[in-house]
DNA sequence: CATGTATTGCCAATTATATCACAATCCGGG
DNA sequence: CCCGGATTGTGATATAATTGGCAATACATG
């Protein structure tokens, strides 16, 4: 079992969790294969086949144990280790990822802000402080940091990605719209907004019945 | 051509649109499909059969235009004509969105946002005026709005999108992390902040050389 | 205006992804 | 403890996406 995982799949990992502590959170305690694909639009088939990626979840005759399922693909997905986050700019996209809530119950932890404005600098979220971008090298050479979200202008990302990755950082979350370059033993996974909002767009421009 | 296009083809639309927009700026005027394809990570090939989903756009042994490309690109993608969107959550998330630098640009205009907290109803942002949640229905039967997004909790989108359809709107844009039901002829995108962040989480526990 | 070169458009081949079909097998009830 | 009904795991098949290859053709040059 898992010797090469298609991208597809990974896809639909999270897809899976999310669906499957609701689930948990309702108080199912068992689910078939045909449960779980209607609740997620997708076959039977195609469920069972990506669960079997990671090894036989499941009973025959009874379905699969939702909470020990939930419990497999957090621990593939990783979340069962904690992940230290820090975030570089503090506007609207930097406070409302420091704040999400859903994060910190997934094992996302954001140790501290950075931002160039000196009335933002000082502050705090919550817990966490905001501070000067002066000081970023300083605190990711002498914290763990396992991931760095750049959430600033597009025009400051790939110098703040060719920095992070400097000082040791290797796993970005980019909310920057651009293809940021970066060494091949770099992590890079982008959000994109505005591609997902053009898709939309595509999609009213182009659906039968307007 | 523009028989049928398929979903792959339509999430990398946005893409060719940006590093297009990004060569035009540079002052680049013509392109191969082979450097395009070194930009973008992407097989010439692949370039070239993407493009021609909706005609031939490129001149033999020249490449094509990226003015016109982009042009034509963007009149596929509908940004040709403006979309007026409302947001509902007047969070960090909705403002995000509401102050977004490049949606105008894109022809995404925000004309009000909603929320139910009173220290937030009244104010601007900008010039689009934060708005009581009661007053959802009046606003979206009185005025044109394409596009709804949903930048409120989990536990609230649901209903929200179910009283958005019932006032006549047709598109969702929505980051609540959950899978919504909704007609089939209602859109619906879905952002899920989540799902990102966990595939990032996946790759990071998965990749060779930690 | 003729010629060589670069590059598209497009069809074929390959690879990846999703579905089907069914034997293996596990649960629950009697 | 055994049997019937349900559902998985999995190899085979079908469908979709990507890549390769090449003839057609437009441009640039002299």
């Amino acid at each position: 079992m898992a010797g090469h995982v298609s991208d597809a799949v990974i896809r639909r990992l999270p897809g899976y969790y999310r669906h499957l502590r609701e689930l948990e959170a309702a108080g199912v305690t068992a689910i078939s294969s045909q449960e779980l694909g209607e609740r997620m639009h997708l076959t039977p088939s195609q469920i069972r086949q990506d669960i079997n990626c990671f090894g036989g979840f499941g009973r025959q005759g009874y379905g699969y144990k939702v909470a020990d399922l939930k419990g497999h693909i957090g621990e593939i997905l990783g979340l069962t280790q904690e992940h230290r986050l820090i975030i570089l700019g503090a506007g609207n996209i930097g406070c409302a990822v420091a704040q999400y809530p859903t994060f910190s119950r997934e094992g996302f932890r954001t140790i501290a802000l950075f931002d160039t404005q000196e009335n933002k600098v000082g502050r705090c979220l919550g817990d966490i402080p905001v501070l000067h971008m002066d000081t970023l090298e300083t605190f990711v050479r002498e914290n763990v940091v396992d991931i760095a979200v750049l959430a600033l202008p597009k025009r400051n990302a790939q110098e703040a990605l060719d920095h992070l990755y400097e000082y040791g950082v290797r796993a970005i979350w980019n909310f920057a719209p651009a293809d940021l370059n970066h060494p091949d033993d770099m992590l890079v996974v982008n959000v994109h907004l505005s591609d997902s909002l053009q898709q939309l767009s595509y999609r009213m421009a182009h659906r039968e019945h307007p």
